[in-house]
DNA sequence: TATCACGCAACCTCTTTTGTTGCGAAAGCG
DNA sequence: CGCTTTCGCAACAAAAGAGGTTGCGTGATA
């Protein structure tokens, strides 16, 4: 199954974005992300509604951090792309009303279940800026 | 985005599979299932390579379960499968040498690892056999 | 030997996601 | 005051993948 990349591409542009001095235009990041721009004002669109980060139009105009990355989590961002679903395994419903059917479900729902804590508790766990931290001194960064 | 359902749909058949006594048509697992029976025999065919269940050729023929339920896991069955890819996340590769793309694809790799282990860490806890046990007693298993 | 049922490969269809295009509105520049 | 830049948005096209469909072969049984 093709996988979701938004969440990798975000945090990505978020840590370019800090170390842009300027707003950085949708065609800018997009050249990072190896896409296009429309794309990216899809996808930043939602981080703009959650406060993320700020657009400006015009002239001169872009995205730009609207808060300190220190204070931005994993979860933080995950949650304002509309907590995009994280499996790519389901519950079947081929026969609702099968008592065998709910209990392989059940079972199922509570194997992802606990697998989708683990996964939220981790990214609460990390900020943006424990990753521009661990990615190393500026230098190298984005050898294009 | 559409989530795989086959290992839902083989713990389901499985269930059934042990309150049949001749062995079971793809074709009526198939309607057990709510589709075919080659899409059944496709799926099967990886446990019956792994030693979960047989198939007979011919009048009378079919799918029997190979060994008693309370000695299969969900995670025999899911590995059988062929370990299906569990994340509809996935770690963008835009920008290759890019040390900021990689520090948050390592991050996320950190989290999908861990709610990966999570879940096969609970399907390996579960028998089909409790599955079985959990439905409740015979009756009222499939309203058809 | 006729029928049943699995094995397998090729193909079709449907859904979802990404990417593309075009137009409008807001903001700065000269 | 018009020109350019840039986001906002909607509609459309393209690509990929999974599930489903069909057809034919093979083995087993009656």
């Amino acid at each position: 199954m093709r996988t979701d990349n938004r969440l990798s591409r975000v945090l990505h542009a978020l840590l370019h974005l800090e170390r842009h001095d300027s707003p950085a235009t949708s065609d800018e990041i997009g050249r990072m992300l190896n896409t296009n721009a429309t794309v990216v004002r899809r996808t930043m669109g939602g981080l703009r509604d959650a406060g993320i980060v700020g657009s400006v139009k015009g002239h001169g105009g872009g995205w730009t951090l609207a808060r300190p990355l220190d204070q931005i989590t994993m979860l933080t961002i995950y949650d304002a792309l509309g907590e995009p679903s994280l499996f790519a395994l389901g519950q079947a419903q081929d026969a609702p009303g099968c008592r065998l059917e709910q209990a392989a479900n059940t079972a199922l729902g509570k194997a992802l279940d606990g697998a989708r804590r683990r996964f939220r508790k981790e990214l609460e766990r990390v900020t943006v800026a424990d990753l521009r931290d661990e990615a190393g001194p500026p230098d190298f960064r984005f050898p294009s």
